[in-house]
DNA sequence: AATGAATGAGGATTCATTCAT
DNA sequence: GATGAATGAATCCTCATTCAT
């Protein structure tokens, strides 16, 4: 997950990141970081210039991370359909496998801790910006209803994120079935046509 | 929004809830929610017990205030449809009208400070429970698809939250036409029949 | 030495001047403070909103002190020549009274951890205004050379001061006679008719 | 001012000097003293064994400097009043031309972290004794007042360090006007067939 | 009930110093 | 000689909580 970083900077990161989702913020102390981490205080201040900073570091790393998952193996050969199920079939698959990267962030986004710039700069890595194309091509080719794209990508990313979230949190169960069942779901919200046009 | 409290406790609660919004939990320090609430240090543990007691006291406050105003105005008499777009409603005007306590319950709802009995507690008196009971009725009038009703629950509230999110933090508009047509691609999402069937 | 002050900020102030003498600001550390005057680290914080506040707060109180008590016992009925050898000995006693008080003044008036505003606080209760206003006089009545007061004060200031160094740090001794002798001294340094003897 | 040491210990000690008086001894850390000076912590402790070595040894560098610059140009020839007229402008000038060092003295000359030891050395080589001399011999001339002749220099060494002070610090202006006046003063003091003139 | 002074453990951060390269 | 990453004890300060009044 931070493969970009050196090997200090990744064992700060993956320790906070524990930490915090299993402790909280408030509880989750440097000198515990350092414990968990095997890298002394000393040096964490090395290599990130405070708490706040290591924090938004993780978070914008999560995000670019998440924003690559999400986006993978998206073919522009492939039809709208086929783009739009593998896009929500990645978040499912990036919660339930990354499930800590998930959690901090659906926890932290509306957090003060994480500055502006840090959202801004995770926002732009992230993985909005190419589903809001993809909703786009789909308003344009008339397979959507005429709604803003952007809040059509917002409205079924809540969907499938409050889904695992009751699936990470309330123990509903998310099968494969249920996840191809919500993901129809969602493309019947926004479709002019009821069902896949198969 | 606290009104089962006394004065003490209520100036208590209102604080901390502006102070979490604006500060965070870390920085919402005991001795500032004294200075903001002009209540003592000493009152405050003389109505509650701990720090993580406000908290969760908070979060159970707010989540039946919720509760109350989303099932509010939901007459067995109407339609399935009419209550539907009347919960739905609700839940918006809710997000519009009382922010801090909705970002609350999003940012602290997978928060460890939060202890399982309190969301448990909070759960039963939430309007979870009313609104499956709603979506029960439609599975069985025939007119939603066959899903686990809490499921579909879970993937419109996500929806909605996704949008007031997206509405108080990266200032997309929601007007009350954005609004219309949402609680409609919602109910389209599960619907048998594409529209209001009017 | 403070009697302004609470029991709890004495107990600050005494026990950080003490060591402040003994070990240096710098090993001078909040831990100790609180050891040494019996108060706990918290309830300095009380009183104090830094260390920084208490070593200012500390250079304002001696100045003050300094300055009372060299000016103690200047009579207006008295000539400018008693007032003069009254004042000079009130500092000598001074400095052989209250030698931390002394040092601390002397080693920290240079330091940029004293703020200006201190400093300039403290120059207006201290002594050396009255001091200046006996100097004129003798300007005035033809006994002293046409000299800056301010000037020559800072000047007698010096060699007072330097007595005392060598008696609290080089081991002279500063006898009564000496004391009266460098008084005089002072006197003739800038009384009329003087000249190289050439 | 550093001329018998090393490049590297020349850039530490300058480095170091400029950062105490600017900053305190307490903020003035390796790190910084590393920084500024362009030498690496490793290699400062390859010239230097700790901290307090280095400011011990700025310590005695710039008493003797200050020993030599102020005992310049006394020739033996000269009547003694020459050689004191001499020796109290070059401290004059000495404290205009380099302030840092002038109250780096000043400030530590008290202080515990300079150890009695390079006090002793310094001593040695300061002006204290050839002055000490030159009074000795001005009290054998009939010159001066029997007084002894260190408490003499120590009482004239502190008027010359408080004018000096007075321009350094609280902006009293020191002209050469002044300076001459000063010395002429000291020398007065100090003359014989003087008294109060009563 | 109400106050706010008092506590001291624990917080983030810095610092002199060491050591592998 | 020279570097700067690494160490961890020590620093200043904050905080939840208690308690005398």
């Amino acid at each position: 997950m931070f493969e970009r970083y050196n090997k200090v900077q990744q064992a700060v990161l993956e320790t906070t990141l524990h930490l915090i989702i299993d402790k909280e913020l408030q509880a989750t102390s440097m000198s515990l970081i350092a414990k968990n981490s095997g890298v002394s205080t000393g040096n964490i201040y090395h290599y990130f210039s405070s708490k706040e900073d290591i924090i938004n570091e993780l978070y914008k790393a999560i995000v670019l991370f998440n924003g690559e998952f999400v986006t993978r193996d998206l073919h522009d050969g492939d039809t709208v359909q086929a783009r739009f199920r593998r896009a929500w079939k990645n978040v499912i698959e990036l919660g339930k496998k990354y499930p800590n990267g998930f959690r901090f962030i659906e926890q932290y986004s509306f957090s003060p801790y994480i500055h502006e710039a840090s959202k801004l700069e995770a926002y732009k890595g992230g993985w909005c910006g190419p589903l809001a194309s993809l909703y786009e091509e789909a308003v344009h080719q008339g397979l959507f209803i005429d709604m803003e794209p952007r809040m059509m990508v917002q409205m079924h990313y809540g969907s499938i994120v409050y889904l695992l979230k009751g699936h990470l949190q309330q123990h509903m169960e998310l099968t494969d079935n249920v996840a191809e069942q919500t993901i129809l779901a969602c493309w019947n919200a926004v479709s002019k046509e009821k069902g896949w046009n198969e």
